[in-house]
Formats: C-alpha cells, structure tokens, sequence
DNA sequence: GCATTTAGGTATACTAGCATACGATGCGAA
DNA sequence: TTCGCATCGTATGCTAGTATACCTAAATGC
C-alpha cells in the first residue's frame, strides 16, 4: 500500500505512454502469476493448472463414453496437439486412459480413472480456497462485471481469430 | 449472437458445477487467445507481444544508459532465464543490444537499436488498432472496474507467491 | 585482507501454447 | 467401387514460461 508508484506508474510518467495496453498487461500477468501460484499449490498431487482443467472438462461433458480429444479441443478452444500432450501426462500419472473408438478406428476416447476422480475432488477443494484468497477486495458486484467484461473480450477476440 | 449456450453453459447446469472458476477461466483464455491473435497480426515484424513487451518496458525505463537484465525482470514479474531468452532473439533479430556494464563485470546492459525504436513505432500503432477491436462492446466505465478488478487479483497473487 | 555470502547471467530440463505437415481412416460422389 | 476430400491423432519445431543448478564477480563480515 506504500509505495503505489510502481504498480501505477502509467499515471504519472508525461512521456506519451501507451495507456490503452494496461487490460493487456494485466490480463498477461494474472494469467501467468495465477497458474504458477496454482501450480506450485497443487505440486503435491502432481498435476498442474491445464491438466486439471482437462479433467473438469471432462467430467463436464462425459456422459458415460468419454470424449475424443478433439472434442476436448473445441471445447477449450485449444490445439489438438496441446490436448495430446496434456492426455499424455494425464495418461502417464494414471489420471485418464484412452480406449480405441468402437466405431471410427481413427478415435481414441478418454476417460477418468478411479484415480483420476480423487484428484479432481482434492483439487477442487484446493482451488476454491485459492480462489477466494486471490479474489480477495474485490466485491461481487465488481466481479461479476469484470467477467461479463472478460466474456465480452473472449467472444470478440475469437470472432477475429476466424475472420483471418 | 444467435448460440449464446456454449459461452454461458455455466448457467444451465445443474450439476454441481466449478462456479467459481470461472474467472480463472476467462482469465487464461483471453490470456492465451490475445496473445495468438496479437502474434499473428505482428508477425510480418518478426516481433512476438512478450517481446514488444520487453521493448516497451525498456523505452520506459532506459534513460540513457540502457538496463540490467535483471531490473527488467524485476520490473515485469517474470524470472531472469525468461527474459534471457526474449533478449537473445531480440538481439538475433537486431532490435536490441547487449553491452558490458562499465562499473559492474557481471551485468550487460541492454539498449534498443535504430532498428528496434523503428519497430516500437509500428507496434505501437497497430497494437492500439487491434486493442481496440478487442475491446468493443466494453463501456469505459466496466473497463475501468476491470482494470482495477485485475489489479487487485494481481497484487493478492503477488503476495502470496511471496509468502511461501 | 581474506572468506563467505549475495547478485547477474547462463545452462538445462520441464510444461504448455502455437503452426505445419503427415499418416491413417472415414465418407460422399462419380 | 474407387477417388478425392475431410477428420482424428501424432510428429516436429518454435516461443514463452517455470525451477534448479552453476559460474563469475561484487559486497560484506570478521
């Protein structure tokens, strides 16, 4: 609380100072400082912040046939081979195995082990603690509009990722 | 417009379902999804945003006698290997200098080059384009609670990644 | 003045993104 | 039926993060 100059140093430097990218920046950092905070927090079960993520995807959406992983990709708007690597080390800690598609031999299905459903339910009693300390201050009035604000900038930001 | 269900599936859930993660969520998506749009647009430059983003930091900071390595890490919150290599292809791609520090054998000063104050120019200006695109539909006001929103997270995070 | 500690950078190895290219299979149309 | 295109997954190679370990040089302590 003492020293703010750092922090909000955009506000007082009179060089024409590129103002409009502090969402940017911040969005960066909070990004990247919230997954190593998360991680370094969940070391102990060995799985990180996007393995998890995974995981939570598919409980989501598993019926009782588990998923392709192209699905998982659409879902998370995230490349084939980023999930591959991720069901890789998934499959390698035990946390999911992947079983050949009974009808398209391209497929492989994955589905949460026995193992795999413990974690998530540790993990997710970890995060939602973690969560409310690194929300702490801001009110949920605030909060709710900052993540209508987030949707808002996601939707725009992939409508102009198809339009290339 | 037309198929909000995917974006706000939260909603309509009924299983017990990771509320409050979604900020986290949205956090790390725009996160990732600014940056690939970002690189994209850039990349006639040869210039990805983590290195503009050295490059702005520096213009910042440099008076006149270029910075340590280890001040930008400092001032970016990122750790001293990342920003070594960011510099490293900065300085392949000519768009910044290393030279040994006068008064201290261990540290090298970084500068910008002619080349490098050319391509701040270019970014700058086609960065506050495509910020702007990024954010319609955003009023001043929510983006204002936003910014201070994600500061407030950032500052928390800090300190505890600090505390451990 | 010398020994120990601290600090700046690099090396190495890992996770997680991305793009592109490719192999194998599925599927629709000629 | 076969040919061509689309789809699922993997392989490869890049950037950007992280941590840890190390070398060298500066600072500090005794």
């Amino acid at each position: 609380m003492a020293r703010k100059k750092s922090e909000d140093s955009d506000e007082q430097v009179n060089r024409p100072v590129v103002k409009p990218f502090r969402f940017g920046f911040l969005v960066h950092d909070v990004s990247r400082m919230r997954r190593t905070l998360f991680d370094e927090v969940m070391k102990s079960r060995g799985v990180t912040r996007s393995q998890w993520s995974v995981l939570a995807n598919l409980t989501r959406a598993e019926r009782n046939d588990g998923m392709m992983q192209v699905d998982l990709s659409r879902i998370m708007d995230v490349g084939k081979v980023t999930i591959g690597g991720l069901i890789d080390r998934l499959e390698s800690a035990g946390l999911v195995e992947r079983r050949l598609d009974a009808n398209d031999r391209r497929a492989r299905r994955v589905f949460i082990t026995d193992k795999g459903y413990e974690v998530i339910a540790e993990m997710q009693k970890a995060g939602t603690k973690l969560n409310k300390s690194i929300l702490k201050g801001v009110s949920a009035e605030h909060m709710r509009i900052t993540e209508n604000a987030l949707a808002t900038v996601k939707a725009n930001i992939r409508q102009l990722l198809l339009e290339e």
